[in-house]
DNA sequence: ATCCGTGCAAACCTTTTGCAAGGGA
DNA sequence: TCCCTTGCAAAAGGTTTGCACGGAT
């Protein structure tokens, strides 16, 4: 299936569409965490959006990734670390950590989901409302230079 | 099954195996840690063990629940917030995570570990080592005044 | 014209660190 | 005695906040 390729125009439509102001920064800031595949920080995407556009503030980049948290448009990931990293993906997913690169990497699978959704189901919990289940699969690079694969 | 009442002689008896100094700080921090279900922050800690022995600094609550949990005596909980809660069961297990009272309850659940030690089994990841796979599940509280009860 | 969003800096919260003094083995 | 542990306070790291200005609608 072709994945979409984004651009600045349609960043300008997302915003648009959630009702927060088209600017410079937002855009630029949604630019870069699309762009980057590495889960990045608050910290991170500074520096990327300041490459581009010299200016923007570290208070901005926080206030931003906040609304677009709220607006649905990112999702806030918390570490083992007890800081944060940000991720374009908003559909239902798992993250694999990496222990030794402080990597994320996506874990997508319908079979797991499945597998969680009738467990679940099965498995009576009282008093609550189920809001949602996370997975931390947490791993160590055996090559640091290296990619991990997924079968 | 019966489950063994600690008492500070069993406190003193884990720390010496563990080859780490008997002092009172610590005792306290252990038996506190003990005493709570409620997976209490470092902060929790200080106030609890300043009931029973004035005086306990807050670094040095820090420092100690770091040895303890080196020494394999406690876990330290990532939250969802980014700060930390300390636990006194070792042995492994997930957590549901309560959004509106901030209560994580412990769960444990053999065919739950079951179901994804083969899940994981079959799957394969390549360059990499599975170091440990942690559930997160979110709940909301239906009646804030009762407990959680899981069939 | 109206507000929302931005930049700056200060404040905040949690956790860590350095160091001198004190206490356990 | 030796060295680990403690208390204190300062620092660090990441994130949030307040406020006046500037820019989007």
């Amino acid at each position: 299936l072709a994945e979409k390729r984004y651009t600045c125009e349609n960043f300008r439509e997302m915003l648009k569409k959630c009702s927060l102001k088209v600017t410079i920064q937002r855009i630029a800031i949604l630019e870069a965490l699309y762009t980057s595949a590495l889960h990045p920080s608050a910290e991170n995407i500074f520096e990327t959006v300041n490459i581009g556009y010299p200016g923007i503030s570290l208070g901005t980049v926080y206030k931003t990734l906040d609304s677009l948290v709220q607006a649905g448009l990112a999702v806030k990931v918390p570490t083992a670390e007890g800081s944060f990293r940000y991720d374009w993906n908003t559909a239902y997913h798992n993250h694999i950590y990496c222990v030794n690169t402080s990597e994320i990497i996506d874990f997508e699978d319908q079979e797991l989901k499945q597998i969680l959704d009738d467990y679940f189901r099965k498995k009576r919990l009282e008093n609550v409302r189920l809001k949602d289940i996370r997975l931390q699969i947490n791993v160590e690079k055996l090559d640091v230079s290296k990619g991990i694969q997924i079968k």
